[in-house]
DNA sequence: ACCTGAACACCGTTCAAGT
DNA sequence: ACCTGAACACCGTTCAAGT
Protein backbone atom coordinates (compact mmCIF):
# COMPACT_ATOMS: atom_id res chain seq x y z
CA UNK A 1 0.00 0.00 0.00
CA UNK A 2 1.07 3.32 -0.86
CA UNK A 3 1.15 6.29 1.42
CA UNK A 4 1.71 9.87 0.82
CA UNK A 5 4.89 11.05 0.68
CA UNK A 6 6.06 13.49 3.06
CA UNK A 7 8.87 14.32 0.45
CA UNK A 8 8.87 15.24 -3.05
CA UNK A 9 11.64 13.78 -5.61
CA UNK A 10 13.88 16.38 -4.99
CA UNK A 11 13.91 15.74 -1.37
CA UNK A 12 12.43 19.25 -0.11
CA UNK A 13 9.07 18.15 2.18
CA UNK A 14 5.65 18.87 1.42
CA UNK A 15 4.82 22.11 2.53
CA UNK A 16 2.12 22.11 5.23
CA UNK A 17 1.89 25.33 7.75
CA UNK A 18 4.11 23.60 10.46
CA UNK A 19 7.02 23.45 7.68
CA UNK A 20 6.41 26.93 6.71
CA UNK A 21 6.16 28.16 9.88
CA UNK A 22 9.77 26.53 10.66
CA UNK A 23 11.01 27.98 7.71
CA UNK A 24 9.72 31.21 9.23
CA UNK A 25 11.56 30.74 12.41
CA UNK A 26 14.78 30.29 10.99
CA UNK A 27 14.73 33.12 8.72
CA UNK A 28 13.53 35.78 11.43
CA UNK A 29 16.03 34.04 13.86
CA UNK A 30 18.88 34.56 10.88
CA UNK A 31 18.07 38.17 9.25
CA UNK A 32 15.57 39.43 11.41
CA UNK A 33 11.48 40.12 10.99
CA UNK A 34 11.52 42.16 8.28
CA UNK A 35 13.34 39.45 6.02
CA UNK A 36 10.10 37.15 6.67
CA UNK A 37 8.00 38.20 3.16
CA UNK A 38 6.00 35.68 1.28
CA UNK A 39 8.23 35.93 -2.00
CA UNK A 40 11.85 35.51 0.48
CA UNK A 41 9.94 32.51 2.43
CA UNK A 42 9.01 30.66 -0.78
CA UNK A 43 12.52 30.86 -2.18
CA UNK A 44 13.70 29.78 0.96
CA UNK A 45 11.29 26.67 0.75
CA UNK A 46 12.10 26.05 -3.25
CA UNK A 47 8.38 27.32 -4.14
CA UNK A 48 6.75 29.87 -5.75
CA UNK A 49 5.13 32.75 -3.67
CA UNK A 50 1.63 31.89 -4.59
CA UNK A 51 2.29 28.33 -2.93
CA UNK A 52 1.97 29.81 0.59
CA UNK A 53 -1.30 31.11 0.15
CA UNK A 54 -2.63 27.41 0.08
CA UNK A 55 -1.81 26.83 3.48
CA UNK A 56 -2.44 30.70 5.04
CA UNK A 57 -5.18 32.77 3.74
CA UNK A 58 -2.69 35.53 3.68
CA UNK A 59 0.29 37.27 5.11
CA UNK A 60 -1.22 38.51 8.34
CA UNK A 61 -2.46 35.35 9.54
CA UNK A 62 1.38 33.75 8.52
CA UNK A 63 2.25 36.11 11.04
CA UNK A 64 -0.78 35.68 13.56
CA UNK A 65 0.12 31.64 13.42
CA UNK A 66 4.07 32.62 14.03
CA UNK A 67 3.47 34.66 16.83
CA UNK A 68 1.60 31.48 18.12
CA UNK A 69 4.32 29.35 17.36
CA UNK A 70 6.68 31.22 19.58
CA UNK A 71 4.93 31.89 22.66
CA UNK A 72 3.90 28.01 22.01
CA UNK A 73 7.58 27.17 22.89
CA UNK A 74 7.38 28.78 26.60
CA UNK A 75 8.04 26.48 29.37
CA UNK A 76 4.98 26.45 31.75
CA UNK A 77 6.10 24.36 33.97
CA UNK A 78 6.16 26.15 37.89
CA UNK A 79 6.63 23.56 41.26
CA UNK A 80 2.64 23.85 42.37
CA UNK A 81 3.45 24.15 46.05
CA UNK A 82 5.43 27.39 45.27
CA UNK A 83 4.23 30.55 46.87
CA UNK A 84 2.11 32.34 44.02
CA UNK A 85 4.35 35.09 43.55
CA UNK A 86 7.55 32.73 42.96
CA UNK A 87 4.64 30.84 40.51
CA UNK A 88 4.28 34.48 38.65
CA UNK A 89 8.12 34.84 38.54
CA UNK A 90 8.59 32.08 36.91
CA UNK A 91 6.37 31.90 34.37
CA UNK A 92 7.55 35.71 33.24
CA UNK A 93 11.30 34.69 33.32
CA UNK A 94 10.26 31.64 31.03
CA UNK A 95 8.68 34.26 28.62
CA UNK A 96 11.47 35.92 29.02
CA UNK A 97 13.99 33.28 27.65
CA UNK A 98 12.23 32.74 24.90
CA UNK A 99 11.65 36.08 23.85
CA UNK A 100 15.40 36.34 24.05
CA UNK A 101 15.56 33.85 21.89
CA UNK A 102 13.32 34.92 19.17
CA UNK A 103 13.65 38.76 20.05
CA UNK A 104 11.57 39.85 16.57
CA UNK A 105 8.33 37.94 18.14
CA UNK A 106 7.33 40.38 21.00
CA UNK A 107 5.00 42.93 19.00
CA UNK A 108 3.61 39.46 16.84
CA UNK A 109 2.33 37.90 20.24
CA UNK A 110 0.95 40.76 21.68
CA UNK A 111 -0.99 42.07 18.43
CA UNK A 112 -1.60 38.97 16.36
CA UNK A 113 -1.74 35.77 18.81
CA UNK A 114 -4.39 36.06 20.48
CA UNK A 115 -6.44 33.27 19.46
CA UNK A 116 -3.06 30.59 19.44
CA UNK A 117 -3.47 27.68 21.50
CA UNK A 118 0.13 28.77 23.18
CA UNK A 119 -1.22 31.85 24.02
CA UNK A 120 -3.98 30.77 25.57
CA UNK A 121 -2.05 28.17 27.56
CA UNK A 122 0.02 31.07 28.92
CA UNK A 123 -3.25 33.35 29.81
CA UNK A 124 -5.09 30.78 31.70
CA UNK A 125 -1.65 29.72 33.65
CA UNK A 126 -0.88 33.03 34.78
CA UNK A 127 -4.82 34.38 34.90
CA UNK A 128 -4.94 31.15 37.55
CA UNK A 129 -1.62 32.06 39.37
CA UNK A 130 -3.17 35.43 40.39
CA UNK A 131 -6.99 34.32 40.68
CA UNK A 132 -5.62 32.07 43.53
CA UNK A 133 -3.35 34.86 45.27
CA UNK A 134 -6.89 36.56 45.90
CA UNK A 135 -6.88 39.17 42.86
CA UNK A 136 -10.37 39.62 41.28
CA UNK A 137 -10.66 38.75 37.81
CA UNK A 138 -10.34 42.06 36.94
CA UNK A 139 -7.28 42.95 38.68
CA UNK A 140 -6.04 39.44 37.62
CA UNK A 141 -6.28 40.59 34.33
CA UNK A 142 -5.01 43.62 34.36
CA UNK A 143 -1.82 42.29 35.71
CA UNK A 144 -1.41 39.71 34.00
CA UNK A 145 -1.39 41.79 30.59
CA UNK A 146 1.07 44.23 32.48
CA UNK A 147 3.44 41.57 32.80
CA UNK A 148 3.11 40.23 29.40
CA UNK A 149 4.07 43.50 28.03
CA UNK A 150 6.56 44.13 30.44
CA UNK A 151 8.54 40.72 29.02
CA UNK A 152 7.82 42.05 25.68
CA UNK A 153 9.54 45.58 26.83
CA UNK A 154 12.34 44.30 28.39
CA UNK A 155 13.31 42.02 25.80
CA UNK A 156 12.79 45.39 23.22
CA UNK A 157 14.26 47.46 25.81
CA UNK A 158 17.72 45.53 26.26
CA UNK A 159 20.62 48.22 25.40
CA UNK A 160 22.58 46.90 22.26
CA UNK A 161 20.44 44.72 21.24
CA UNK A 162 20.08 46.25 18.16
CA UNK A 163 23.58 46.30 16.12
CA UNK A 164 26.74 46.57 18.00
CA UNK A 165 28.13 49.12 15.31
CA UNK A 166 25.17 51.09 15.95
CA UNK A 167 25.21 51.62 19.50
CA UNK A 168 29.18 52.52 19.95
CA UNK A 169 27.80 55.00 17.33
CA UNK A 170 25.15 56.52 19.94
CA UNK A 171 27.74 56.14 22.74
CA UNK A 172 30.10 58.44 21.12
CA UNK A 173 27.34 60.65 20.41
CA UNK A 174 25.69 60.54 23.80
CA UNK A 175 29.72 61.72 25.56
CA UNK A 176 29.97 64.35 22.73
CA UNK A 177 26.54 65.80 24.07
CA UNK A 178 27.42 69.16 25.94
CA UNK A 179 27.89 69.08 29.32
CA UNK A 180 25.95 71.96 30.67
CA UNK A 181 22.41 70.98 29.10
CA UNK A 182 22.39 67.21 29.29
CA UNK A 183 24.87 66.27 32.57
CA UNK A 184 22.97 63.05 33.07
CA UNK A 185 23.37 61.98 30.05
CA UNK A 186 27.15 62.20 29.38
CA UNK A 187 27.50 60.70 32.63
CA UNK A 188 25.62 58.19 31.91
CA UNK A 189 26.67 57.46 28.41
CA UNK A 190 28.15 53.99 28.79
CA UNK A 191 24.91 52.42 30.72
CA UNK A 192 22.64 53.91 28.67
CA UNK A 193 23.83 52.40 25.31
CA UNK A 194 25.45 49.10 26.33
CA UNK A 195 24.31 45.99 28.66
CA UNK A 196 27.74 44.37 29.93
CA UNK A 197 25.31 42.01 32.34
CA UNK A 198 21.67 40.92 30.55
CA UNK A 199 20.72 38.75 32.53
CA UNK A 200 20.69 41.08 35.47
CA UNK A 201 18.87 43.56 33.04
CA UNK A 202 16.09 41.29 32.79
CA UNK A 203 16.80 40.39 36.49
CA UNK A 204 15.71 43.68 37.85
CA UNK A 205 13.09 43.97 35.52
CA UNK A 206 11.20 41.25 36.61
CA UNK A 207 11.91 41.78 40.09
CA UNK A 208 10.39 45.40 39.87
CA UNK A 209 7.43 43.70 38.06
CA UNK A 210 6.63 41.08 40.83
CA UNK A 211 7.61 43.39 43.78
CA UNK A 212 5.07 46.02 42.38
CA UNK A 213 2.65 43.29 42.43
CA UNK A 214 3.52 41.37 45.72
CA UNK A 215 2.54 44.87 47.04
CA UNK A 216 -0.38 45.55 45.75
CA UNK A 217 -1.74 41.81 47.29
CA UNK A 218 -0.21 43.04 50.19
CA UNK A 219 -2.34 45.85 50.35
CA UNK A 220 -5.55 44.21 49.77
CA UNK A 221 -5.38 42.95 53.14
CA UNK B 1 13.59 93.68 -1.60
CA UNK B 2 12.26 90.02 -2.14
CA UNK B 3 12.41 87.03 0.15
CA UNK B 4 12.17 83.46 -1.05
CA UNK B 5 8.32 82.49 -0.33
CA UNK B 6 7.50 80.04 1.50
CA UNK B 7 4.01 78.99 -1.15
CA UNK B 8 4.30 78.15 -4.24
CA UNK B 9 1.75 79.87 -6.79
CA UNK B 10 -1.27 77.05 -5.89
CA UNK B 11 -1.12 77.81 -2.20
CA UNK B 12 0.99 74.90 -1.28
CA UNK B 13 3.74 75.41 1.24
CA UNK B 14 7.09 75.18 0.21
CA UNK B 15 8.63 72.06 1.29
CA UNK B 16 10.62 71.49 4.19
CA UNK B 17 11.40 68.93 7.14
CA UNK B 18 8.99 70.47 9.33
CA UNK B 19 6.29 70.62 6.67
CA UNK B 20 6.96 67.09 5.83
CA UNK B 21 6.86 65.95 8.91
CA UNK B 22 3.50 68.00 10.11
CA UNK B 23 1.53 66.20 7.34
CA UNK B 24 3.09 62.40 8.62
CA UNK B 25 1.71 63.07 12.05
CA UNK B 26 -1.58 63.82 10.54
CA UNK B 27 -1.43 60.91 7.91
CA UNK B 28 -0.51 58.51 10.81
CA UNK B 29 -3.36 60.04 13.12
CA UNK B 30 -5.80 59.06 10.43
CA UNK B 31 -4.97 56.06 9.12
CA UNK B 32 -1.88 54.48 10.95
CA UNK B 33 1.81 54.36 10.98
CA UNK B 34 1.36 51.94 7.92
CA UNK B 35 0.04 54.24 5.72
CA UNK B 36 2.78 56.88 6.37
CA UNK B 37 4.35 55.95 3.06
CA UNK B 38 6.77 57.66 1.02
CA UNK B 39 4.77 57.86 -2.07
CA UNK B 40 1.60 58.71 -0.18
CA UNK B 41 3.15 60.87 1.68
CA UNK B 42 4.21 62.88 -0.96
CA UNK B 43 0.81 62.67 -2.81
CA UNK B 44 -0.52 64.65 -0.18
CA UNK B 45 1.32 67.21 0.07
CA UNK B 46 1.14 67.37 -3.79
CA UNK B 47 4.66 66.65 -4.64
CA UNK B 48 6.83 63.94 -6.49
CA UNK B 49 8.12 60.78 -4.29
CA UNK B 50 11.74 62.22 -4.95
CA UNK B 51 10.95 65.68 -3.93
CA UNK B 52 10.88 63.92 -0.19
CA UNK B 53 14.30 63.14 -0.69
CA UNK B 54 16.10 66.12 -0.61
CA UNK B 55 14.92 66.75 3.08
CA UNK B 56 15.45 63.69 4.03
CA UNK B 57 18.29 61.11 3.57
CA UNK B 58 15.77 58.19 3.10
CA UNK B 59 12.72 56.26 4.98
CA UNK B 60 14.38 55.23 8.36
CA UNK B 61 15.69 58.96 9.13
CA UNK B 62 12.26 60.59 8.06
CA UNK B 63 10.97 57.79 11.00
CA UNK B 64 13.53 59.00 13.16
CA UNK B 65 12.69 62.67 13.23
CA UNK B 66 8.87 61.21 13.24
CA UNK B 67 9.56 60.06 16.42
CA UNK B 68 11.59 63.18 17.86
CA UNK B 69 8.84 64.98 17.06
CA UNK B 70 6.08 63.49 18.99
CA UNK B 71 8.08 63.01 22.05
CA UNK B 72 9.31 66.56 21.24
CA UNK B 73 5.53 67.64 22.43
CA UNK B 74 5.66 65.53 25.70
CA UNK B 75 5.06 68.23 28.51
CA UNK B 76 7.83 68.07 30.57
CA UNK B 77 7.03 70.88 33.61
CA UNK B 78 7.12 69.40 36.87
CA UNK B 79 6.82 71.09 40.21
CA UNK B 80 10.28 70.85 41.54
CA UNK B 81 9.25 71.59 45.36
CA UNK B 82 7.68 68.22 44.99
CA UNK B 83 8.57 64.80 46.41
CA UNK B 84 10.77 63.20 43.69
CA UNK B 85 8.48 60.40 43.18
CA UNK B 86 5.66 63.07 42.25
CA UNK B 87 7.76 64.32 39.67
CA UNK B 88 8.57 61.06 38.27
CA UNK B 89 4.79 60.12 38.20
CA UNK B 90 4.46 63.35 36.75
CA UNK B 91 6.83 63.13 33.56
CA UNK B 92 5.41 59.36 33.02
CA UNK B 93 2.02 60.59 32.96
CA UNK B 94 2.88 63.20 30.38
CA UNK B 95 4.67 60.93 28.49
CA UNK B 96 1.40 58.46 28.71
CA UNK B 97 -1.06 61.64 27.39
CA UNK B 98 1.12 62.36 24.50
CA UNK B 99 1.24 58.24 23.31
CA UNK B 100 -2.44 58.38 23.86
CA UNK B 101 -2.59 61.01 21.55
CA UNK B 102 -0.69 59.33 18.71
CA UNK B 103 -0.46 55.53 19.84
CA UNK B 104 1.39 54.71 16.50
CA UNK B 105 4.83 56.81 17.82
CA UNK B 106 5.87 54.29 20.68
CA UNK B 107 8.16 51.81 18.23
CA UNK B 108 9.55 54.82 16.69
CA UNK B 109 10.28 56.38 19.61
CA UNK B 110 12.39 53.56 21.24
CA UNK B 111 13.77 52.45 18.20
CA UNK B 112 15.37 55.12 16.63
CA UNK B 113 15.07 58.85 17.68
CA UNK B 114 17.00 58.47 20.81
CA UNK B 115 19.06 61.17 19.12
CA UNK B 116 16.10 63.81 19.06
CA UNK B 117 16.37 66.81 21.20
CA UNK B 118 12.67 66.12 22.28
CA UNK B 119 13.92 62.08 23.44
CA UNK B 120 17.57 64.21 25.23
CA UNK B 121 15.84 66.23 26.89
CA UNK B 122 12.98 64.11 27.93
CA UNK B 123 15.70 61.79 29.11
CA UNK B 124 17.79 64.46 30.92
CA UNK B 125 14.80 65.26 32.91
CA UNK B 126 14.27 61.59 34.12
CA UNK B 127 17.52 61.15 35.23
CA UNK B 128 17.77 63.97 36.90
CA UNK B 129 14.97 63.17 38.90
CA UNK B 130 16.01 59.48 40.13
CA UNK B 131 19.77 61.12 40.31
CA UNK B 132 18.10 63.14 42.92
CA UNK B 133 16.44 60.41 44.82
CA UNK B 134 19.58 58.49 45.49
CA UNK B 135 19.77 56.52 42.70
CA UNK B 136 23.37 55.42 41.36
CA UNK B 137 24.22 56.03 37.84
CA UNK B 138 23.49 52.52 36.53
CA UNK B 139 20.23 52.75 38.81
CA UNK B 140 19.03 55.60 37.23
CA UNK B 141 19.52 54.16 33.77
CA UNK B 142 18.05 51.07 34.49
CA UNK B 143 15.20 52.53 35.95
CA UNK B 144 14.43 55.18 33.00
CA UNK B 145 15.24 52.41 30.58
CA UNK B 146 11.97 50.22 32.29
CA UNK B 147 9.79 53.40 32.76
CA UNK B 148 9.92 54.59 29.17
CA UNK B 149 9.41 51.18 28.13
CA UNK B 150 6.78 50.55 30.33
CA UNK B 151 4.71 54.23 29.24
CA UNK B 152 5.20 52.72 25.82
CA UNK B 153 3.80 49.15 26.14
CA UNK B 154 0.81 50.34 28.63
CA UNK B 155 -0.43 52.34 25.58
CA UNK B 156 0.68 49.46 23.24
CA UNK B 157 -1.45 47.07 25.59
CA UNK B 158 -4.78 49.05 25.88
CA UNK B 159 -7.42 46.54 25.22
CA UNK B 160 -9.97 47.33 22.36
CA UNK B 161 -6.99 50.24 21.24
CA UNK B 162 -7.31 48.18 17.88
CA UNK B 163 -10.38 47.96 15.94
CA UNK B 164 -13.53 47.71 17.99
CA UNK B 165 -15.36 45.02 15.66
CA UNK B 166 -11.95 42.96 15.83
CA UNK B 167 -12.07 42.71 19.87
CA UNK B 168 -15.95 42.16 20.28
CA UNK B 169 -14.82 39.17 18.00
CA UNK B 170 -11.83 38.20 20.22
CA UNK B 171 -14.34 38.26 23.51
CA UNK B 172 -16.85 36.26 21.46
CA UNK B 173 -14.12 33.46 21.05
CA UNK B 174 -12.62 33.27 24.49
CA UNK B 175 -16.48 33.37 25.93
CA UNK B 176 -17.11 29.90 23.94
CA UNK B 177 -13.58 28.24 24.40
CA UNK B 178 -13.88 25.02 26.31
CA UNK B 179 -15.12 26.21 30.39
CA UNK B 180 -12.99 22.94 31.85
CA UNK B 181 -9.91 23.71 29.93
CA UNK B 182 -9.69 27.90 30.14
CA UNK B 183 -11.96 28.50 33.20
CA UNK B 184 -10.22 31.73 33.68
CA UNK B 185 -9.82 33.21 30.42
CA UNK B 186 -13.84 32.41 29.87
CA UNK B 187 -14.28 33.94 33.45
CA UNK B 188 -12.61 37.39 32.24
CA UNK B 189 -13.20 37.29 28.84
CA UNK B 190 -14.81 41.09 29.43
CA UNK B 191 -11.95 42.64 31.18
CA UNK B 192 -9.61 40.93 28.59
CA UNK B 193 -11.08 42.11 25.87
CA UNK B 194 -12.56 45.55 26.11
CA UNK B 195 -11.58 48.72 28.51
CA UNK B 196 -14.29 50.76 29.98
CA UNK B 197 -12.15 53.20 31.70
CA UNK B 198 -8.71 53.73 29.82
CA UNK B 199 -7.82 56.01 32.28
CA UNK B 200 -7.96 53.55 35.27
CA UNK B 201 -5.87 51.30 32.92
CA UNK B 202 -3.02 53.77 32.70
CA UNK B 203 -3.66 54.96 36.32
CA UNK B 204 -3.04 51.09 37.23
CA UNK B 205 0.18 50.80 35.20
CA UNK B 206 1.64 53.98 36.15
CA UNK B 207 0.81 53.16 40.46
CA UNK B 208 2.54 49.73 40.08
CA UNK B 209 5.60 51.07 38.06
CA UNK B 210 6.12 53.93 40.29
CA UNK B 211 5.62 52.08 43.52
CA UNK B 212 8.25 49.45 42.45
CA UNK B 213 10.48 52.33 41.86
CA UNK B 214 9.99 53.67 45.21
CA UNK B 215 10.26 50.52 47.38
CA UNK B 216 13.49 49.79 45.43
CA UNK B 217 14.50 53.44 47.00
CA UNK B 218 13.34 52.86 50.10
CA UNK B 219 15.65 49.31 50.68
CA UNK B 220 18.60 51.26 49.78
CA UNK B 221 18.48 52.81 53.22
C1' DA C 1 18.82 74.91 -3.89
C1' DC C 2 15.03 72.30 -4.86
C1' DC C 3 12.22 69.35 -7.61
C1' DT C 4 10.95 65.99 -11.64
C1' DG C 5 11.02 61.65 -15.00
C1' DA C 6 12.33 57.40 -15.91
C1' DA C 7 13.91 53.22 -14.26
C1' DC C 8 15.08 49.27 -10.99
C1' DA C 9 14.34 45.80 -7.73
C1' DC C 10 11.39 44.75 -4.57
C1' DC C 11 6.46 43.90 -2.12
C1' DG C 12 1.34 41.26 -1.28
C1' DT C 13 -2.39 39.37 -3.69
C1' DT C 14 -5.89 37.56 -7.24
C1' DC C 15 -7.35 34.54 -10.62
C1' DA C 16 -7.32 31.21 -14.00
C1' DA C 17 -4.95 27.26 -15.16
C1' DG C 18 -2.37 23.04 -14.56
C1' DT C 19 -1.55 18.13 -12.28
C1' DA D 1 -5.71 18.73 -2.97
C1' DC D 2 -1.90 21.27 -4.02
C1' DC D 3 0.92 24.14 -6.84
C1' DT D 4 2.21 27.38 -10.99
C1' DG D 5 2.14 31.59 -14.50
C1' DA D 6 0.85 35.81 -15.54
C1' DA D 7 -0.74 40.06 -14.06
C1' DC D 8 -1.93 44.11 -10.91
C1' DA D 9 -1.19 47.69 -7.76
C1' DC D 10 1.75 48.83 -4.64
C1' DC D 11 6.67 49.79 -2.21
C1' DG D 12 11.78 52.45 -1.47
C1' DT D 13 15.52 54.27 -3.94
C1' DT D 14 19.05 55.94 -7.53
C1' DC D 15 20.51 58.85 -10.99
C1' DA D 16 20.50 62.06 -14.49
C1' DA D 17 18.14 65.97 -15.79
C1' DG D 18 15.53 70.21 -15.35
C1' DT D 19 14.67 75.20 -13.22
Amino acid sequence: MTQAPDHDAAGRPRLSQAVVLSEAVALADREGLAAVTIRRLAQDLGVTPMALYWHFRNKSLLMAALGGRIIGEVDLDVDDGAHWSAQFHTVLRALVTTLRRHPWAGPLITSSACESPGYLTALEKVLAILRGAGFSTEEATAVSRHALSTAMSLVAGQPGRTSPDGTEEVRRYYETLPRERYPHIVEAAGPLTTCDDPDSHYGFGLDLMVAGVVAMAARKR
